[in-house]
DNA sequence: CTTAAAATATGATTTTTGTCATAAAAATGC
DNA sequence: GCATTTTTATGACAAAAATCATATTTTAAG
């Protein structure tokens, strides 16, 4: 049993609230597990009873679509928490959250974390903030989704990649997803967004390295993203 | 100054967790207004600093975007209270609120609602589970404008239109929107919007009474939608 | 009531995007 | 290391949707 005094997840969440004496509670009764690269945290429609802090590690929360394609809905790093909107809801999770790399996580069961709703207006405020930031990201995500076209969205989803999970030594991103994920990410066919990444390749806007994918001109993207 | 007790946005609203005293103090500190159909509650951009309760009459939740076309995010009807997220977030309004009909709304100040918030759990539980039920509805919204076509977004925004606000006896949606807005609900051009219509309209599925609009066969137009 | 403006409707055309086919490259298993 | 599978890539074509033009209907204004 390790301390969560030190986790980056306390530092970023809305855990950050609870004082020294619940951080303790949360350390005697969560569960921690390693998740490899390619395997569920959750399925949809899995009922969780608790919430997950991401320790290490990326996953996508996605929903498969009646078309049989996974649209992924959002990408979720280290020192965010996971599960918090059907916690609160008490319904089955909504998306699927599956890892994009090997990913540490614990898990803090619903009765602990209802505790620290009710007795810690902090942490409840901060916990409702982040919800609250959830749903202001997808309504923007819905006009995107809605008004752009591929390339639009295209270049604005590698500019969000570089921006939220950085870039590697040799300048290409650090998050790699196959081209079926990023083209599950914008919500088109995956040939659609290979045919795009050649054509930025081309013009010089990006450079494909094997998988990798570097952004050259960053200015030019952001215009092309709207 | 009216009473809030009767009152319907209390009775589906996270106002229903309030006691009897909570409730004299928002009916002695709320504002009354009425807003014209057409004109805005208020508009993206703008700090709103409390919530509106919705009393009588919808409106409709949107934003600019970057191509100028209005993409409605949203519709709100009586019962329900608007202006949370913002006011959590403690950011200015991520979208415009417009009145579809003539509305009646009340304007209870954050100071009060945060109040409530801090010391009432179950009113905090509830203005949660209100927020998180959005967030799951939005990101459905994602995944229904980045995987289906524009006739399946149609077929489906129609048959929520009727459940949601029901038809008059003629069997006419009782919301009345305008092509232009319907298109910015599904979220395609204005004359798309019109030729689907026209042709669910040929086909049996609806039929168009001048610019209103009766369901004729929900079973088809739900396959439609998928 | 008449005219102007706005909303609805439809056709023609172009652009965007998806689908199917196939090839090349990379990863995986033995 | 070689065969097989998966992923990436590209071309050809089809389908979906946007745009532009224009007509008709409805609404609003005087």
């Amino acid at each position: 049993m390790s301390k969560c005094e030190q986790c980056i997840v306390r530092e970023f969440s809305s855990l950050k609230a609870l004082n020294k004496e619940e951080l303790l509670k949360v350390a005697s009764c969560k569960t921690s597990y390693t998740i490899k690269k390619g395997e569920p945290l959750f399925e949809e429609g899995e009922t969780i009873n608790g919430v997950y802090c991401i320790k290490e590690g990326f996953c996508k929360l996605s929903k498969l679509s009646t078309n049989g394609k996974e649209q992924i809905v959002k990408l979720v790093k280290s020192g965010e928490l996971l599960g918090q909107r059907s916690m609160v809801s008490d319904e089955p999770a909504n998306l699927s959250a599956v890892a994009l790399e090997d990913m540490e996580v614990c898990f803090i069961p619903k009765s602990e974390i209802l505790g620290f709703f009710n007795k810690n207006n902090q942490f409840s405020l901060g916990l409702m903030k982040s919800v609250c930031g959830d749903l202001k990201e997808s309504d923007l995500h819905v006009v995107s989704m809605a008004q752009k076209t591929v390339k639009n969205r295209l270049a604005e989803t590698l500019l969000y990649l570089q921006d939220t999970f950085g870039k590697n030594a040799d300048n290409t991103l650090k998050i790699q997803l196959s081209r079926e994920e990023l083209a599950g990410m914008i919500g088109t066919a995956t040939e659609s967004c290979i045919r795009i990444l050649s054509e930025f390749n081309k013009s010089g806007l990006i450079e494909i390295v094997g998988k990798k994918i570097a952004i050259k001109d960053a200015n030019k993207l952001k215009k092309i993203a709207e």
